[in-house]
This record gives structure tokens, C-alpha cells and sequence, in this order.
RNA sequence: GCUGGUGUAGCUCAGUUGGCAGAGCAGCUGAUUUGUAAUCAGCAGGUCGUAGGUUCGACUCCUAUCACCAGCUCCA
């Protein structure tokens, strides 16, 4: 005789055990009809679960989040489906949930063509419409594994395989698809009607590349169509935020068949990377690092004995030049240990901070190309922190307050950081590892952060912590990062006279607050969506005449504001205000200066922002005033 | 690198069954001297990514290749 307690503390008691459905349908008709599944004592279940204790029970409908998931996990076995319905050669593997949606990869030899796709969603609606009953069932493992194989769903039979021996094994089935899940699904495929097949990609079974590509569907879904549509239209504005376009549309650089992955920077892109630059730079030289410049190739000997060859030698770039081979630098830090042996070092210079806008060139693959995000020349705002143990974590610690700093300043607060440790292939003692791990992870609770684990991907030569920022459609890039390394300076012949006059080797730390300029640029434009904050914008204002009569007024003061340091541009064409306007406006271009006849007779200016606002019509040295103002906040939202 | 898709004017995109390569915007020329998001008229603009092949004839069909796009793998 279950009682049931619901959410909002009141209780029900029934006189057999009962299902959530009949639970729902007790409380009332229009609720019965809307529950997708239940949570009991905090467990997401079927709505068919048969309860038999007492237990705290909340009825789960597309309103709760828990609804959405347990639909897009369903959506993702009509997806499957329908499949199986259409070609029933194709066999199933794995259909998790994502973020806004769902997969399901499939193995089929003949892979599927866009045509495909429009057939598998038609027959899905079909499958929605015949509205099966979706039912779970029991088997034990080694019979679940016959009854798979049976089938000739050898992936599906691999997947139970790998199960713990004498676990259940559920089995959902709805119409005459059956497949292996832990569930919870909808009561019925009728529950599921506002998703959409999205794109089709290659996956490797069981995520390695050694293994055989499978042919993997993406979809979306959500409780209504209005989500899905409301989801759509998020998509299309997103996508109007990609860096490459907007690099057409103002113009900012461009990319060439005769230069994969390599930049071509445009005047307006580049007076942002210079703005970038220039402020690290300061940055750099408040808190005490030294700036040095390497060169661009070194003979491949050096890289053989950094390590780089053995283990990235496919990545580099070679050239030979009289019987030597010569490797472009992947890496600044081996070039760096070379300026930090050029004399001897004592244990008062360290921690030695010694930094490098260094430009790089690693050969990515090129199906991993992609606009400024991976490219396969790029610079780096590296620095390497040659240091005591015991400085490891002090250091650590001061470098993500200043990459906080750097952050706030560019107008990011939402950034992702993990911490990746040991992994099998390593140099180093295990004490050494728990201290740098230990150092890494210290910091980071001191100061407060949220991080995520990453066990066994740290570097051969020592733990590190990312820290990335999302792109426009919530694509996570690796920025900033700081590694210990305990390795490479001992490979590479460093050392430094200790207290007690013994000659010791340093601990060198690797570490990054932008990254690659070049992939923080991208993520800067996408962020901004073009429209940079004036300290950034690469024209700050563009001062626009009525008629020619204020040609001379204007040049005088694009002279004057340019002077002062400003990049101001000035718009003399023969065109109507409204045209200019429009222009400029569309280049978000941050301010406007409109200069008619009353202006230059009360040598002020007319100012409008690029959202439309007008400022009014003040002096100049107000506008001044006011820009500067403007270019001190940066980027800070605070 | 792997799977699938895409490559036509500076940009955004049409181009039927294989039969003379199109539009809008931008550009140029002229008119217009204009007060806060597009003034009007005219003129130009192309080896249809590249290389082969099929065909009387290829932007269109086939093969190869390069680049790009999405995803996978990778990312010191």
C-alpha cells in the first residue's frame, strides 16, 4: 500500500502498487495525458515504473528540464527508427543526448545522402503519427548479447558485451524496433513532435580514429515547436556572428588557397591585433617579464633534443639549406632555454620571466582548419617562467590573477577552465607529478574556481591548466594555459647556481594568457559581433561633412583628433547624410561626427553612436573628453 | 588525416533535360550639394576552383586534385 509524496509536500496512498501514469492520471486527466516520465527518490524513471513503497514521487512533462532530455533521448531512438525502417542493413550503435539535441550513429556502408535525411525525417513524422507504445523489458546480459547477434547487430552485441557480467540489461521497444538503453523514454512516439534532423558527419566507432567511421545524424528537439523555431532563429543569429563573415564584411583579413591555414591581415584587422598586442605588452611590462624575440627557423638538431622532433616532427615545417636541415618553430620555449643559458644564471634571478610574441608554424591537419580559430601560422603572447619548485606556486597563482585582469579588460567572464593531469607516457617522478598537480590545483581553489578534471591529458613533461573561451555557436577554444615542466630544461641544459652553491635546474613554467592572437582575435569579433568597443575598433570615428562647405573644417579636425592619437577617418563623398550614415553605421563604426554649417560656425561637432543614439552637439574637446572616457573602460562590462 | 557537402562577377546568390553565363549590391562615368540607416541615370564587370575525360556541343555528366564548410580524430 504506496504512499506517495508529491513536490509540493502532499501525499497520495493507493491500495496496490501503481504506475507513475496512474498516478498522474489520479491527480487529473490533463496531466496524465502530458507526463513523459517520473522522478522517484530523485531517480529519472519511465512513466510506466510501477511503484511499490512508499516514496517521493514529481511527475516529469516537457515542462521540467528532465522532460526535454528524456524527449531528445527518445528522439534520438525514433531517429533509429526510422532508420532501421528505411535501411535495414544499417546497424545501430550509441544515440546520446547533446546540448539542444541528440545523435545517433549508425553503421551503414553506403553512408547517407542529404536525400536520405529528408526521407528519415518524413519517416519519422509517419512513426510519430502511428504513436507505438514505447515499452521496457528485461534480459540477462548473455542472453541480451545472443539476441543482438541474432539480429547482426554486432555493435550493439560489443556494447553489451562490455557490460559487467550478471547486470540486467534493459531493452526498449516501440513497433518492432528494439534496442538496448538505460532509458527513461516517452510513454509513446506520439509525444515526440517538434525535432529536426540537422547535418550528417563521419564518427569514429567508439571515438578512435583506428577504428571504422560510422555515419553519424545530428538532430535538435524540443518540447514545442515554438522552442524549436525560437531554437532555429538563436542558430541563423549565431551563425551571422561568425568571424569569417563578418572579416568580409568589414573588411578585416582573408584567407587564400596558396596559403592554407595562414592569415592575411587587412589594415582594419590588423590595427585590432596591433591595439591587442600593444596592450599585452604593457601588461607584460607592469608585472616584470623580459621581452625577447627568436628566431623563426633552427636546425632540426635542436628540436631533436627539445623532444619536438621525436613526438611532432609530422607537425613541422622543414626547409634544408647546404647539407643542414632547418624545422620553422612550432614552439618558442626551446629558443627561450637557449637565451636563459646564454651566461650563468643564479637562484636571485628566478623566477626569470621571459616572454616572446612568438610567431609559429605547425602543420595541422587540414581537416582541422578552421577561419582564425585553428590555423596553421600563428603568434603567440607565450612566456616561459623559469623557476624554483617552491616557486611553482606563487607563480601559478599571480599568473590567472593576471589573466582574470586581461579577460575582464577584453570583456570575458565566462571562461572555462580545466585542469589536465599525468599522463601514462611521462617523464618525471610520481612525488614531482603530485607536487606540480597538487601546485596547479591549489591555485586554483584559492582563488575561488570552478574546474573541471582532465585525468591523463596533461603534457609528457607535466600537468596544465586550460582556460577557453566559446565561439558564437558555444564552440569551446583553448586560449590561455599554464604548464609545469619539469623536463625540458633538463634536456636542454639548464641550470642555475642555488643558495648553497650547488648548480641545480630550474623548473620552467609554459604559459599563455590570449593564446594564439589570431584564434583570440576570432573570438573577440564574434563576440562583439563587429561592433568593438572603441579602444578596439580599428576607426573610432568618422567625421562626415553636409556639403562641401565643410570639406576644410573636417580635414582640419581629422588632422587634430588623429594628433591626439585617435583613428578617425573622415567621409567627404558627394552623398546624401542619410547614405553615410547608413554606411558607417553598418561598419560599426563606434562614433560619428556630423559636420554641417552650424557646427563649423560653433567649431563643435553633431555626435551619433553607431546604436543610433545622438549624443548632441558639443565642442570638440567634450568629444575628445568623451572618447577618451570611452577607450579607458575597454572592454570592462563592470 | 577520415566521412559528407560546397566551389559561378569584388560581395550575396540565380542558372531548366547538356544548346549564346544572369540579378541585386559594390565599382566606374555623369547629374544632384543634400541635416542623421540606401538620390537618379548610364557604363563596365566572368578561363563557372584547377587538370583531365565523355560529347557535335559541358557551368551542367564522369575521374582526379586543391580549397572551403559541418562533424569526427588530433591540437606540444
Amino acid at each position: 500500500m504506496p504512499v506517495i509524496t508529491l513536490p509540493d509536500g502532499s501525499q497520495r496512498s493507493f491500495e496496490n502498487a501503481v504506475t507513475i501514469l496512474n498516478v498522474a492520471a489520479d491527480i487529473g486527466p490533463g496531466l496524465a495525458k502530458s507526463t513523459l516520465a517520473g522522478k522517484v527518490d530523485d531517480q529519472i524513471v519511465d512513466a510506466s515504473y510501477l511503484i511499490e513503497e512508499d516514496v517521493r514521487l514529481s511527475i516529469i512533462t516537457d515542462r521540467d528540464p528532465e522532460g526535454l532530455e528524456v524527449i531528445r533521448h527518445s528522439s534520438a531512438h525514433l531517429l533509429a527508427q526510422a532508420v532501421k525502417e528505411l535501411f535495414p542493413e544499417a546497424q545501430v550503435t550509441i544515440g546520446p543526448v547533446i546540448e539542444d539535441g541528440f545523435y545517433y550513429d549508425f553503421a551503414f556502408e553506403q553512408g547517407f545522402t542529404p536525400e536520405n535525411m529528408a526521407a528519415i525525417e518524413k519517416k519519422m513524422a509517419e512513426l510519430v503519427k502511428a504513436d507505438f507504445p514505447i515499452t521496457r523489458q528485461v534480459m540477462e546480459r548473455d542472453e541480451a548479447v545472443a539476441f543482438f547477434n541474432g539480429m547482426g547487430e554486432k555493435y550493439k552485441a560489443e556494447i553489451i558485451a562490455s557490460i559487467p557480467e550478471g547486470q540486467e540489461i534493459g531493452l526498449y521497444q516501440q513497433g518492432d524496433f528494439i534496442d538496448l538503453c538505460r532509458g527513461p523514454h516517452v510513454p509513446s512516439t506520439g509525444k515526440l513532435k517538434s525535432f529536426k534532423l540537422m547535418k550528417l558527419a563521419g564518427a569514429y566507432w567508439r571515438g578512435n580514429s583506428d577504428n571504422e567511421m560510422l555515419q553519424r545524424v545530428y538532430g535538435t528537439a524540443w518540447a514545442n515547436k515554438k522552442d524549436l523555431k525560437a531554437y532555429l532563429h538563436r542558430l541563423e543569429e549565431a551563425e551571422k556572428r561568425d568571424h569569417r563573415k563578418l572579416a568580409k564584411q568589414h573588411d578585416l583579413f582573408h584567407m587564400q588557397e596558396e596559403a592554407p591555414g595562414m592569415v592575411f591581415w587587412h589594415d582594419k584587422g590588423w590595427a585590432i591585433y596591433r591595439t591587442v598586442e600593444a596592450y599585452v605588452r604593457s601588461v607584460l611590462e607592469e608585472h616584470n617579464y623580459q621581452e625577447v624575440r627568436t628566431p623563426q627557423l633552427a636546425d632540426r638538431k635542436l628540436w631533436e633534443k627539445s623532444g619536438h622532433w621525436g613526438k611532432f616532427g609530422d607537425e613541422m615545417f622543414t626547409t634544408q639549406s647546404e647539407n643542414r636541415e632547418y624545422a620553422v618553430k612550432p614552439m618558442n620555449c626551446p629558443c627561450h632555454v637557449q637565451i636563459y643559458n646564454h651566461g650563468l644564471r643564479s637562484y636571485r634571478d628566478l623566477p626569470l620571466r621571459m616572454a616572446e610574441f612568438g610567431s609559429c608554424y605547425r602543420n595541422e591537419p587540414s581537416g582541422t582548419l578552421h577561419g582564425l580559430m585553428r590555423v596553421r601560422g600563428f603568434t603567440q603572447d607565450d612566456a616561459h617562467i623559469f623557476c624554483t619548485e617552491g616557486q611553482i606556486q606563487s607563480e601559478v597563482g599571480e599568473f590567472i590573477d593576471l589573466l582574470y585582469k586581461v579577460y575582464a579588460d577584453f570583456g570575458f567572464d565566462d571562461v572555462i577552465i580545466k585542469l589536465s593531469t599525468r599522463p601514462e607516457n611521462r617523464v618525471g617522478t610520481d612525488e614531482v607529478w603530485d607536487k606540480a598537480e597538487q601546485a596547479l590545483e591549489t591555485a586554483l581553489d584559492n582563488k575561488g574556481l570552478e574546474w573541471e578534471l582532465q585525468p591523463g591529458e596533461g603534457a609528457f613533461y607535466g600537468p596544465k591548466i586550460e582556460f577557453s573561451l566559446k565561439d558564437c555557436l558555444g564552440r569551446v577554444w583553448q586560449c590561455g594555459t599554464i604548464q609545469v615542466d619539469f623536463s625540458m630544461p633538463g634536456r636542454l641544459d639548464a641550470h642555475y647556481i642555488a643558495e648553497d652553491g650547488s648548480k641545480q635546474v630550474p623548473v620552467m613554467l609554459h604559459r599563455a594568457i590570449l593564446g594564439s592572437l589570431e584564434r583570440f582575435l576570432g573570438i573577440l569579433i564574434e563576440n562583439y559581433a563587429g561592433a568593438f568597443p572603441s579602444w578596439l575598433a580599428p576607426v573610432q570615428a568618422v567625421i562626415v561633412n553636409i556639403t562641401d562647405k565643410q570639406s576644410e573644417y573636417v580635414t582640419n579636425l581629422q588632422e587634430k583628433l588623429q594628433k591626439q592619437g585617435f583613428r578617425v577617418k573622415s567621409d567627404l563623398r558627394n552623398e546624401k547624410i542619410g547614405f553615410k550614415i547608413r554606411e558607417h553605421t553598418l561598419q560599426r563604426v563606434p562614433f560619428l561626427l556630423v559636420i554641417g554649417d552650424k557646427e563649423v560656425a560653433g567649431e563643435s561637432v553633431a555626435v551619433r553612436t553607431r546604436s543610433g543614439e545622438d549624443l548632441g552637439t558639443m565642442s570638440v574637446e567634450a568629444f575628445i573628453e568623451h572618447l577618451d572616457t570611452d577607450i579607458a573602460k575597454k572592454g570592462r562590462t563592470v
